[in-house]
RNA sequence: GGUAGGAUACUCAAGCGGUCAACGAGGGCAGACUGUAAAUCUGCUGGCUUAUGCCUACGAAGGUUCGAAUCCUUCUCCUACCA
């Protein structure tokens, strides 16, 4: 199967600026490619794993990746999908925040391998020695303003009078132009891969190659991730799943992608891993016979944690979660019980706080972050939401002694099916 | 610069002198049902030593009043029309 045929197939095509074009090219020979990555925040998250392994696919194939931290582009703020102008990011926090995207993109595409290996570029590299005259002469010339305003991106924060767009804004889209003109000649990059929303930054990019090199160039873009349920993939209120373990515990994520809609779980096995389209399609049958099982959704939440995370830190999430959700706690051994302390939120407990008439329950539950106050835990409480080593509680007045404790340190508190937390106490 | 309109809890959005911690919807959390899924139904959704109690809140600061989210003044920010 060709690489297109393949990303057809995992339903990872949205648009393409020439598909005759780009698979005549893709079958004569290796081509390079690059997306972007703007570092809005000091981690990628679950939503920039999709054109990340889509680059990672091209390469498996034989091609060439590029992997583009947005230094400069990241300092702007992109329009496209915004629906209000973004907030500045300060120096210091642009490069805290590039350092480790880099590194994070380091361990998701092979930067070793002999015949294609991945490079790892970042834009503020040619765009800062431009000065801003050079800019408006040899790259603003070849833009139109109407054709601009015309992008998508732009309409949208023109037509709603309440927000607006800046100029800053306005001119991402010649930054980002400017950095496949400049990889089409320095690197000779034919493609560049983005989200659905990218479209009109690489098509002005395509453009300028054209105008400025004589050069063709291709531009495909992948689908917006969304849910059954109508809402943005990988975000929700609690905050973004993201890729750096310090962010969002190993554990964590498993369970994210474990709790995938079963409407869901096919198409991002297709999106999210690298399994083969015979093992995918097995996976779906056995999810059809028996959906209770779900075998898609461990497949899925073991592939991509196993890839993000590595095989040792995924076995540690698997015996967390099948200790805490695989039935009773009694009898398991305290190693056992030691190891999965480290994987979800635990909070330090002097142990006076037991002593005398010991701690309220709605205590314990505000110490251990179960509930941001005692109004809130106490409700809980009363609707028999809280769990005290996996079993209810319903009365707020109870109290936590010594004798509560498992394996005489560990207090386990949970707050409905599935929010654990652990007081540990010295 | 002038005139008119607006700013209410996570979001949208009622309220226009007391009965307002504030209708309703969405979202979120919890319960029932289940499979750590979806759909459905129920409860909660400012905080506190659970209290027919107190505190904090209706853009900001003052004022009128026994009493203000509601009235007045000034300010800030948005929007529309005019210049």
């Amino acid at each position: 199967m060709t690489i297109y045929d393949e990303l057809q197939w995992r339903g990872l095509v949205a648009d393409c600026t020439d598909v005759p074009g780009l698979t005549t090219r893709l079958a004569a020979g290796p081509i390079t490619l690059y997306c972007g990555f703007d570092p809005t925040a000091d981690s990628l998250h679950v939503g920039n794993l999709v054109p990340l392994l889509v680059l990672r696919r091209f390469q498996t194939h034989g091609h060439h990746p590029i992997a583009l931290a947005g230094g400069a582009t990241g300092s702007i703020g992109d329009p496209s999908g915004r629906t209000a102008e973004r907030q500045l990011l300060t120096r210091e926090i642009l490069s805290r925040n590039i350092a480790s995207v880099k590194t994070q993109l380091r361990r998701l595409l092979d930067f070793d391998t002999a015949a294609n290996p991945a490079r790892l570029l970042d834009n503020a590299d040619w765009t800062a020695p431009v000065s801003y005259l050079e800019f408006l002469r040899d790259i603003g010339k070849h833009f139109s303003v109407n054709q601009m305003v015309a992008k998508e991106s732009v309409r949208a924060r023109m037509e709603d009078r309440e927000v607006g767009i800046s100029y800053t804004e306005f001119s991402y889209m010649l930054l980002q132009a400017f950095d496949f003109y400049h990889l089409r000649k320095e690197h000779q990059c034919e493609l560049q891969i983005g989200g659905s929303d990218q479209w009109g930054n690489i098509t002005a990019g395509i453009d300028l190659c054209r105008k400025k090199l004589g050069a063709g160039a291709f531009g495909l873009t992948l689908p917006l991730i969304t849910n059954a349920d109508g809402s943005k993939f990988g975000k929700t209120v609690a905050g973004a799943t993201w890729l750096d373990p310090a962010k969002t515990s190993v554990y964590r994520f498993y369970q994210f992608w474990i709790r995938t809609d079963d409407r869901d779980v096919i198409r991002y096995l297709k999106y999210f891993t690298f399994l083969s389209r015979d093992e995918i399609a097995a996976l779906e049958q056995q999810h059809a016979a028996n959906p209770g099982a779900r075998d898609a959704h461990k497949a899925l939440a073991r592939a991509v944690t196993d890839l993000v995370h590595g095989p040792a830190a995924t076995a540690e999430a698997l015996r967390a979660s099948n200790l805490l959700f695989g039935g009773p706690l009694e009898g398991i051994p305290e190693s056992t019980f030691k190891d999965i302390v480290d994987e979800i939120p635990t909070r330090e407990l002097a142990r006076a706080r037991l002593d005398g008439t010991g701690l309220p329950l709605v205590e314990a539950v505000v110490l251990a972050e179960l509930c941001p106050g005692k109004s809130q835990a106490r409700k809980d409480v009363e609707g028999g939401g809280i769990y005290v080593n996996n079993a209810r509680v319903a009365d707020p007045k109870r109290l936590m002694a010594a004798s509560d404790l498992l394996f005489g340190r560990y207090l386990l508190l949970r707050k409905g099916k599935r929010t654990y937390a652990i007081l540990k106490v010295d």
